[in-house]
RNA sequence: CGGGGCGUAGCGCAGUCUGGUUAGCGCACCUGCCUUGGGAGCAGGGGGUCGGAGGUUCAAAUCCUCUCGCCCCGACCA
């Protein structure tokens, strides 16, 4: 391709609009154009990586033993509402009629139209295992798309679905799956780690995500230093600790008065004492009526999810100022286990060494004092309800817990038999037994994962891509456009070129930094991550 | 959906508070000259219904009302 001829809408200024980095770059580099909110073209430069990326993904896919199909974007409400999702997914899924009037949605994710798509047609054991995956426009109307491709509406993704026998063919299966993640993330350069994950909407009974490493991720991971632990700070556990109790004496309780001190910090403050003495009482509720209170020591943070899935509930959130009046009796931000009734209470394990705390009084700018655990309140249960710190102990070995931030590229469910069974996907097997099929389900976000790229290779002047994913392997540059040598010999070879027929040809020898860039919109190619490797030119090398 | 902010040329902005020339500036773009070993220079030029609708006024980018779009902070997720 001549770069003259090339679409390449550059920009020197970041747009007003764009956040972070990947997402300003992509636009100056110009790789991308906004069409409306999370919705984006992909233009010639970079769709070239878009490409590059999914040309990986495929070989390793095939690699893996998976087929390739296309499945459609726009699927029947029909199927949805027998997977029982239909209810379930919320607002997320697009939904349209025909001219009709038949119910429609636009894809977010495929489980339904693969899983009808096999229970039509594999009928034997001896068809299993089966893998089938596509690389297709997902939408997904976002509450809040942003950071260009990185959270967009309408997304590429890789999707897989897995179909085997049992549990022990689905484990199989889903370590290919695994192995072969671990590949495609290599081969694009990205330094990654896989994490244990909670399994969200999607369901199923375990699954890992696939981070890149980056500063500006989404997403806060928790590893060990000392083993191989890691996971997700939604789901990451704790070890237990044993309640060091302290040597103080419980005291009289007594109510404090705490004007307008409602955080935290605020009454440890205005009380001198310390976060770790204030035990915080938070009431969440799941939406359709049922509340409960959770306790966590005040320097901790609730981990919502861990305490949805002890609750058994299927949405949780912090409740409104009217329920917590309600069932406390105290405005918000005065609530406290003492003399709270009529609610299951969940404890952090973390609250049982605190003596002599301080919590909400239930009742407008009041805190009590010198509370103690089984004399003045008694929790229901105690459980790990609280997000992961720097500092934790690691729950597999005697290590330490380490925060980091990282992109979630790739994520991998095992699904077991919930859409098999929700919608009939069955087969025979070897004595004639009806068996509902065991599945996994595979994802990575295409151009998620060049985000992230940029993300993770990037410098002060612009993208600095890994070679695997560079829109062009080589830039030749004729440096000396009077000299007609230079010139006919760049013509003659600008389709052919590659960077080893380069490194022999050219005369001169390509620079130090290849594949990387120098800045936004030089006319070098540099900045879009071009590598800007080989020129032509008559000067003589030192 | 709650909270905050922004819509003026392709991009980045000024002008809006305090209504009043032909709506400006930088980059980009076009033409010519010149230049060409790292984002050239000089001269000239094109491009705007000031997000949209309604209102107030002799007069609206500017004031008022409504509306649409977009961005940022929280719950969702590849």
């Amino acid at each position: 391709m001549r770069y003259s001829r090339l679409l390449l809408p550059t920009l020197k200024e970041d747009p007003a609009d764009a956040e972070v980095l990947s997402h300003k770059l992509m636009l100056r580099a110009g790789m991308i154009r906004k069409l409306a909110a999370g919705i984006y073209t992909y233009l010639p430069l970079g769709y070239r990586v878009i490409r590059k990326v999914e040309k990986i993904i495929r070989e390793e896919m095939n690699r893996a033993g998976a087929q390739e199909v296309l499945m459609p974007a726009v699927q029947p409400a029909s199927l949805w509402q027998e997977s029982g999702r239909w209810d379930h997914y919320g607002k997320e899924l697009l939904r349209l009629k025909d001219r009709k009037q038949t119910p429609f949605c636009i894809g977010p994710t495929h489980e339904e139209v693969v899983t009808d798509l096999v229970r039509m047609n594999v009928r034997s054991y001896r068809e299993l295992p089966l893998n089938l995956y596509q690389i297709q426009t997902k939408f997904r109307d976002e509450i809040r798309p942003r950071f260009g491709l990185m959270r967009g509406r309408e997304f590429i993704m890789k999707d897989a679905y897995s179909f085997d026998r049992d549990e022990g063919g689905a484990e199989e299966s889903y370590q290919k799956m695994h192995d072969a993640y671990c590949r495609i993330f290599e081969r694009c350069g990205l330094a990654f780690r896989a994490v244990e994950a909670d399994t969200g909407a999607i369901g199923g009974s375990f699954s890992h995500e696939f981070m890149v490493m980056a500063d500006t991720g989404e997403d806060a991971v928790a590893t060990c230093g000392a083993c191989r632990y890691a996971a997700n700070t939604e789901r990451a556990e704790i070890r237990r600790e044993e309640a060091r109790h302290s040597e103080d004496a419980p005291e009289a309780l007594q109510e404090v008065e705490t004007p307008s001190k409602k955080s935290v910090e605020e009454v440890a403050q205005f009380l001198t004492v310390s976060p770790s003495r204030l035990i915080k009482t938070l009431i969440v509720s799941n939406g359709s009526g049922a509340i409960a209170a959770a306790l966590v020591r005040g320097d901790h943070a609730l981990n919502e999810i861990k305490l949805k899935h002890l609750l058994g509930w299927e949405e949780i959130a912090l409740a409104d100022a009217a329920t917590v009046e309600r069932v406390t009796g105290g405005p918000s931000g005065f609530s406290g286990p003492v003399g709270l009734t009529g609610l299951p209470i969940v404890a952090d394990h973390g609250i049982a060494s605190v003596r002599n705390a301080v919590t909400g009084a239930n009742r407008f700018d009041r805190h009590l004092c010198n509370v103690n655990l089984n004399r003045d309140f008694t929790p229901e249960r105690f459980a790990d309800i609280r997000m992961a710190m720097d500092g934790d102990g690691c729950p597999r070995c005697a290590g330490t817990l380490r925060i980091s931030r990282g992109i979630e590229v790739g994520h991998i469910f095992k699904l077991g038999t919930k859409y098999s069974e929700a919608l009939g996907a069955n087969y025979l097997d070897e004595d004639g037994q009806s068996r509902p099929m065991v599945m996994g389900c595979y994802g990575i976000g295409v151009g998620r994962t060049a985000a992230a790229a940029i993300e993770q290779n990037h410098d002060q002047d612009g993208i600095c891509w890994p070679l695997p994913l560079a829109p062009y392997s080589v830039l030749v540059l004729p440096l000396n456009m009077k000299s007609e040598e230079v010139v006919s010999l760049c013509r003659s070879h600008r389709h052919t070129a590659s960077r080893d027929h380069w490194r022999q040809r050219a005369p001169t020898e390509p620079g130090g930094d290849q594949g990387k860039t120098v800045r936004c919109g030089r006319p070098d190619g540099a900045g879009r991550g071009m590598p800007s490797g080989a020129e032509a030119s008559q000067r003589e090398e030192p």
